[in-house]
RNA sequence: GCCGAGGUGGCGGAACAGGCAGACGCGUCGGUCUCAAAAACCGAUGUCCGCAAGGACGUGCGGGUUCGACUCCCGCUCUCGGCACCA
């Protein structure tokens, strides 16, 4: 197998524009996406799995008549450039950035994998960065971009604040071992909370996501119902304490009350004689990190203020407690205990003696509250009026009630909470906004943008260039925003980009965005599960409420592939275990790398790379040669050459490799192929002729083989062409007439029962169908010992059956 | 603790609207070629008994349904992922 073709095929591919998507195919389309990278440099074949998926894909579905849409881009901003720029010296982040892009998109080519480069997006060039900040404006605009004074996530490594989403058990998502810290600031945020009910409600649309992801997200969003309650405070007139519980059943249990340590009452209602104590609680509280304050194992510890307030359901007075056991960013920041129905109640309450009421009796048996809590539902007790209903009916009539008197109301949590954006980072996108002692916040006007990035690498805020500046509106002196957006505010909208990717006048142009929307296969890394891919489900939510896209859900399906290991470790160039794609190509060629990709393992787990095992798959592909280009070669070692068996694993090897693509499952489908030729090479060696039957069979593989080893399979084409073994030698066409025979199913019956199901070879008259499945182990088990039965096809058509 | 996904040869893994378990590949063993080795090619390869024909046992464990269970049901167990004081 001469080495020059892959060369020769690279080249034809470019110049024939093979991956070009047009906009205007009367073809029906087909979008295949793959998660743009980071640009890092350090490519290896791990990262190149997901790639070389998306290439078969569209291979694939172009030859059989779909209009592909395969692009590429770049998530070109964010901190590593930074980092990098930081540890060489003098490189700006943008010369290492686009000199990493240079170097991956060459890699790419070489393992063969297309796309319409014309379409490329780098997120860091200001061609695209400018509708990034359009975006922005577009969110304030409606209501969506707002700045707020929170206490948010600091990254004392990377000096920037973080998303909730970028934090990890408490700690940075980019440096395992570092905590992030708490700091009071004011930054800018998305309103994605205003789509939380949304968000959760359409993940019933995406049915071809792993369910993994729905459920991770579904848990992320975190809804919950119940009820806020009002308890007023002893002696501070007018003044209530606002609570969120899912349990309102359990309102008569409420013994005593907590405030988060930050809850902005404590001051107020601490008295006299606690406030020493209540403040020395609260700044220890203030100190601890957010990994110690959110451990479930540490005990429960808490003050009392001193205060009290009123349960509004029986007028009880319950004193009120200070406990870092309750968060100030979920509900209210402040909780009713209810000790004998709250595990959590519970522990607190024996630890300070606090009273414990029963007021939820299980249906099964008597509870022991003093003992343990019981969270369960069951009949209300000591419940005055509500004594006696069921949990369900009782938060019904309660949540009525309160609403009646107007103490309370039904209400939805959400765990999601809005999306922090801000970075105090250069390389990023800037926040399109500029701040005037006269008229506030102010949006840079849309004929203003971009707000270009200055080519001089220091803090944008060190940067009087680039931060002095007038107001757009009254023309005073202003002062720009300095922070620049989370780089993933770049990769929530590049998709639409590439289905409009020159566009000067706007982000995208929607007839062209509705063309192509949505993605049909998107494919990445699970490691999104969140962040991109819910972030990106927002944006393209708020788009389609703009009215520029039809589509509210912009990934119709999802695929997560596993990673690729080496040593057991995963594969990267600082761990040393990565192969790059010259050492691949070198070794054994592109095509036998890409193989080897698919064949490793099942596409969703993470795999081990051997050389071993890429050395058998360049076996399997020099014996694809031989069989197609030097069958004479073969030596024929037997015989009994059964012809009709070859036909027959052709048939099937379409089929299956066509239902195994479908499904993203490679490996079978490698596998598939590897059977046929095995077949084939079996044939051979019992002395078969290479008739018509054999030609077919060449050809199939062939064509099967294109799109998991394009060079090979292209070169063997024109090959067969010019030996005269092909009647049409241009681009193979899939062969969708015998990928698409139907199966024939004959459903077997005993006793009027189905009991089971028997595919049989398509074309056989009834009476051999017949015959076949009274010869099948199957019919004869399911009609052992049995009565009178009978086969039927699945078109109404019966044959009695004797047994 | 809660949620989710899984336990199949020496290894990666096939098969599953119930029907010949171990496809395909790796590894190992034997052979061809070679002075030799590697590579390549050909063949064997679940375990146990047997010279063989053949037989017995086999999909984490224990039950169940069925003519028939890796596949379905019930109960365990272990592994891996996610979330975790969310009231």
């Amino acid at each position: 197998m001469p080495q020059e073709i892959e060369p020769k095929w690279q080249q034809i591919w470019a110049e024939r524009g093979v991956m070009k998507a047009s906009d205007s195919s009367p073809k029906p389309k087909f979008y295949d996406l793959v998660m743009y990278p980071y640009p890092s440099g350090d490519l290896t074949v791990g990262h190149a799995r997901n790639y070389v998926m998306g290439d078969v894909l569209a291979r694939m579905k172009r030859m059989q008549g779909f209009e592909v849409l395969h692009p590429f881009g770049w998530d070109a901003f964010g901190l590593p450039a930074e980092n990098a720029a930081m540890k060489r010296g003098n490189i700006h982040p943008e010369t290492w950035t686009l000199g990493n892009i240079a170097k991956g998109k060459a890699e790419l080519k070489m393992m063969g994998i297309l796309y319409d480069w014309d379409r490329e997006v780098t997120s860091c060039l200001p061609d695209y960065y400018r509708w990034t900040e359009w975006l922005f404006l577009l969110m304030y605009e409606r209501g969506l971009a707002y700045r707020a004074m929170a206490p948010v996530n600091w990254c004392p490594v990377d000096k920037t604040v973080l998303a909730n989403e970028q934090v990890i058990n408490g700690r940075c998502w980019r440096h395992p071992d570092v905590e992030v810290e708490k700091r009071d600031l004011e930054q800018w945020f998305f309103k994605i909370t205003d789509y939380a009910d949304r968000l959760l409600a359409d993940l019933a649309l995406l049915d071809k996501w792993p369910n993994k992801v729905r459920v991770m997200q579904t848990n992320w969003i975190g809804r919950s119902e119940g009820a806020e309650v009002e308890f007023p405070v002893v002696g501070l007139e007018g003044e209530v304490v606002r609570i969120y519980t899912t349990r309102p059943d359990t309102l008569f249990g409420a013994t005593f009350m907590v405030l988060a340590p930050e809850h902005p009452l404590v001051e107020r209602i601490t008295t006299e004689e606690h406030r020493a104590r209540v403040r020395e609680y609260v700044e220890k509280a203030r100190k601890e990190t957010e990994i110690e304050r959110q451990s479930t194992e540490r005990a429960k510890e808490g003050v009392a203020t001193g205060g009290f307030a009123i349960n509004p359901v029986n007028g009880e007075k319950i004193p009120i407690w200070v406990a870092d056991y309750v968060l100030i960013t979920y509900g209210t920041g402040a909780i009713m205990a209810v000790p004998a129905h709250d595990e959590r109640d519970f522990e607190f309450a024996r630890t300070y003696s606090l009273p414990i009421r029963e007021v939820i009796a299980p249906d099964d048996g008597p509870s022991d509250t003093l003992r343990e809590a019981y969270v369960g539902p069951g009949r209300l007790v000591n419940s005055g009026e509500f004594s006696g209903l069921d949990s369900a009916t009782a938060i019904d009539r309660i949540c009525e009630w309160l609403q009646a008197q107007g103490k309370g109301k039904r209400a939805v949590k959400y765990r999601l909470r809005d999306w922090l954006i801000s970075r105090q980072r250069y390389w990023g996108c800037p926040i399109p906004i500029v701040y005037c002692s006269v008229d506030g916040i102010v949006p840079v006007p849309l004929d203003q943008l971009p707000v270009v990035l200055p080519k001089e690498y220091k803090p944008l805020a060190d940067n009087p260039s680039f931060w002095k500046t007038t107001c757009p509106k009254c023309g005073e002196e202003a002062r720009r925003e300095t922070d620049t957006m989370d780089t993933f505010v770049d990769s929530s909208w590049y998709f639409l980009r590439y289905t409009d990717p020159h566009d000067a006048t706007r982000p995208f142009d929607p007839e062209l965005a509705n063309h192509w929307m949505a993605v049909d296969q998107y494919t990445g890394g699970v490691e999104h599960a969140i962040l991109h891919l819910l972030y990106s489900r927002f944006f393209t939510k708020v788009l389609h409420d703009a009215g520029l896209i039809e589509v509210s859900e912009p990934f119709m399906r999802l695929f997560n592939q596993g990673m690729v290991k080496r040593f057991g470790q995963v594969m990267s160039k600082s761990l040393g275990n990565g192969v790059s794609f010259d050492e691949l190509v070198a070794a054994q060629g592109a095509d036998a790398g890409r193989i080897y990709e698919m064949f490793i393992g099942p596409p969703e787990e993470d795999v081990e790379w051997t050389d071993a095992g890429l050395n058998g798959v360049s076996r399997f592909l020099q014996r694809v040669w031989r069989l197609v280009l030097e069958p004479e070669k073969i030596v024929v070692e037997g015989s009994g050459a059964d012809a009709s068996a070859l036909s027959r694993k052709v048939a099937q090897t379409v089929g299956k490799v066509t239902e195994h693509f479908d499904e993203l499952r490679f490996n079978t489908a490698v596998a598939a192929l590897m059977e046929l030729a095995n077949t084939m090479q079996d044939y051979l060696q019992r002395g078969g002729e290479r008739d018509e039957r054999w030609v077919g069979a060449v050809r199939t593989l062939v064509k099967l083989l294109n799109p998991l080893a394009p060079h090979v399979a292209e070169e063997m084409w024109e090959r067969l062409g010019e030996k005269g073994m092909l009647a049409d030698a241009s681009w193979p066409v899939y062969d969708a007439a015998v990928a698409a025979e139907p199966r024939l199913t004959l459903v077997v019956q005993v006793g009027g029962r189905v009991r089971d199901r028997l595919t049989v070879e398509p074309g056989l008259s009834e009476a051999d169908a017949l015959a076949a499945a009274m010869g099948s182990d199957k019919v004869r088990g399911a009609l052992n010992g049995r009565g009178p039965s009978k086969v039927v096809y699945v078109k109404d058509r019966l044959i009695n059956l004797v047994p």
